[in-house]
DNA sequence: AAGATCAGCAACCGCCTGACC
DNA sequence: TGGTCAGGCGGTTGCTGATCT
């Protein structure tokens, strides 16, 4: 098997399993006063008898103050399957473009509708008794592989695709429904901006460092407060949502909707 | 009311990659 | 140039509360 990491196979005593209040505040508030310069030293100097990758992977998951918790909007949801469609099961890419949801929070999510899924269709299978040639099982067989595309490749070129996104006005973020499903990579340089005005407005207080969570959670706030959401929305991720229902119905919809309708869902692509 | 099943979530495991020496 | 290490990622497991029978 793998190599087992230093920070977990050492002799001292790491705890492992779900993380008491304790050891939350304790990995928080340092992460608040330091920052994140090294994991594999932070339970050291937090106090805590973890190993550093789980504390990032708490941090990351659970304790990151730009998380959003609950569930997933409608529109978060259509994001999902257009990332997912695009990107494959590159959960940490998917994240980087759902502000205030982890890597893991949307993998969980995806398996979880895809163990309903998968269970509906094998309760329809048997029920039906005779499978189609055409089904969408088959069809996943001959699913072309994902193209290549960043849905996020910049400004400009949402611009050259006949966007309007302004990094200046709402931070770069984008809009689909109500939701700010994600940030311009343009927000992360400004966002880095204002943490070094906030730094050198008060002096001796060091800023955590910066990081893609750091900017995200910069400019998504700050496009809530400015309200100015909507002026960001270049229709791009709405294209690429109503893009993605027309790829789905293209390889997976086969007429099995009574209704002629699609759901993200019954038409999603197995990966 | 109690056991079984389901669904959601948190966390661990194993592997890969890049930086550093 | 090869070895070591830390960070990061995707896959998987296990726990827990909710719902069903």
């Amino acid at each position: 098997m793998g190599r087992v990491h230093p920070c977990c196979s050492e002799e001292k005593k790491v705890r492992k399993g779900l993380w008491s209040p304790e050891e939350d505040e304790r990995l928080a508030s340092h992460i608040a006063r330091f920052g994140v310069s090294c994991w594999s030293s932070i339970p050291e100097l937090a106090g805590l008898q973890r190993c550093g990758k789980s504390c990032r992977l708490r941090w990351m998951n659970y304790l990151r103050p730009d998380l959003k918790r609950g569930r997933f909007s409608q529109q978060e949801e259509g994001l999902i399957v257009a990332l997912h469609k695009a990107l494959g099961n590159s959960w940490s890419q998917i994240a980087a473009r759902l502000p205030g949801r982890s890597d893991n929070e949307i993998k969980n999510f995806w398996n979880a509708r895809m163990r309903k899924k998968l269970r509906q269709k094998e309760a329809a299978a048997a029920g039906s008794n005779r499978g189609r040639n055409n089904s969408a099982e088959d069809g996943r067989k001959t699913k072309p592989a994902p193209s290549v595309f960043d849905p996020f490749p910049s400004c400009q070129d949402h611009a050259a695709a006949g966007s309007s996104c302004d990094d200046s006005s709402a931070a770069g973020s984008f809009v689909v429904g109500d939701a700010v499903v994600a940030t311009c990579p343009a927000a992360v340089a400004d966002a880095e901006d204002d943490r070094n005005a906030a730094a050198a407005a008060e002096p001796g207080v060091t800023p955590p460092p910066m990081t893609t969570a750091t900017a995200t959670a910069t400019s998504t706030s700050r496009a809530c407060a400015t309200d100015a959401r909507a002026s960001c929305d270049d229709g791009f991720l709405t294209a690429m949502v109503d893009d993605a229902s027309f790829l789905f119905e293209d390889f997976y919809l086969h007429g099995d909707n009574d209704d002629g309708q699609i759901s993200f869902w019954d038409a999603h692509a197995f990966s």
